[in-house]
DNA sequence: ATAATTCCTCAAGTTAAGTTGAGGTCAAGA
DNA sequence: TCTTGACCTCAACTTAACTTGAGGAATTAT
């Protein structure tokens, strides 16, 4: 079945230079839906280079897999994706990317702050009640995220 | 031993909001170095509720245990870190903290150039030659990671 | 036609950053 | 004193994003 006009999985890996294991990952997720031919092998259309290409530039981002499935579902399902059907979705991309930006600017002003004066005292120190809405892409202690107390206040 | 100048590690959690298992965890880390009592209890010194402050905000700004963890060990063993020391490391993560907005808001004007032209194709798009250097905090293929390939460059 | 590839499906392993639980010891208050 | 509540250790579980390996079937190359 070779010079056809879908894919193996070994020619899409070599295409978006994925590991074949990361494809087959990837369609578990539903980024991809190859169909089977008789045999039960995959077999991809040529729109999936650029699906999955475009997964590794939003991870690239820092979306998660989850993240970028739930974008990648606004895409039509019947027929491939048109230009603007992609741009659509970097301008939504755009903006996540935008918040983060300001986030981590906003965090890196008040480090500017407590560097001034050395303190990393709570009350005084604006680090410690900024880890606002904004970049919650962090990790810390997991089970406890979302209500953390009250951190110290003494120097 | 309640009204020590040490701490145990449940007043240490309730002071930095940490949970008990957390800071337990974080010592196998070496973020912390309580010392113990006779019968094996930790004791920790005030210091620490900044050492564990700290670390919070850092993970806040991104950074992994690890990568904490290594730049703490700069902090002195032996004397209590004193507002130099401190500044010291928050200059460091401030430069850190800098390339990494500097990565993502490359990446994004990338983005807004690929919205333009909605294409999402190789050679033409700058996205997929993006990812360098800057900002490689993300995820995407592990044990690929570093030795990606060419990417596609059809349609 | 036969060997060498490629592909398939599971199941299990990997790292990070902790959490949860079992089984047992220690300390503080009534 | 006795009984909670705090601690201790150690092993196992959790999520994300994949990889690795075992055991087999289908393709492709010679």
């Amino acid at each position: 079945m070779k010079g056809t006009d879908t894919l193996s999985i070994g020619e899409l890996a070599e295409r978006t230079g994925l590991a074949v294991s990361a494809i087959r990952f990837y369609e578990t997720k539903g980024l991809v839906a190859p169909v089977r031919t008789e045999s039960g092998q995959r077999r991809f259309m040529r729109a999936d280079i650029r699906r999955l290409s475009f997964v590794l530039v939003a991870q690239e981002f820092g979306f998660s897999i989850s993240e970028i499935a739930a974008q990648m579902e606004k895409l039509p399902d019947n027929r491939a994706p048109t230009k603007a059907d992609w741009t659509r979705i970097s301008r939504d991309f755009r903006k996540h990317l935008d918040a983060r930006i300001e986030g981590l600017t906003a965090l890196r002003d008040k480090l500017d702050g407590c560097i001034g004066c050395g303190c990393l005292s709570m009350k005084k120190c604006q680090l410690y009640n900024a880890g606002d809405a904004a970049n919650r892409h962090g990790r810390g202690p997991r089970y406890l995220m979302g209500d953390r107390p009250d951190l110290p206040e003494e120097l």
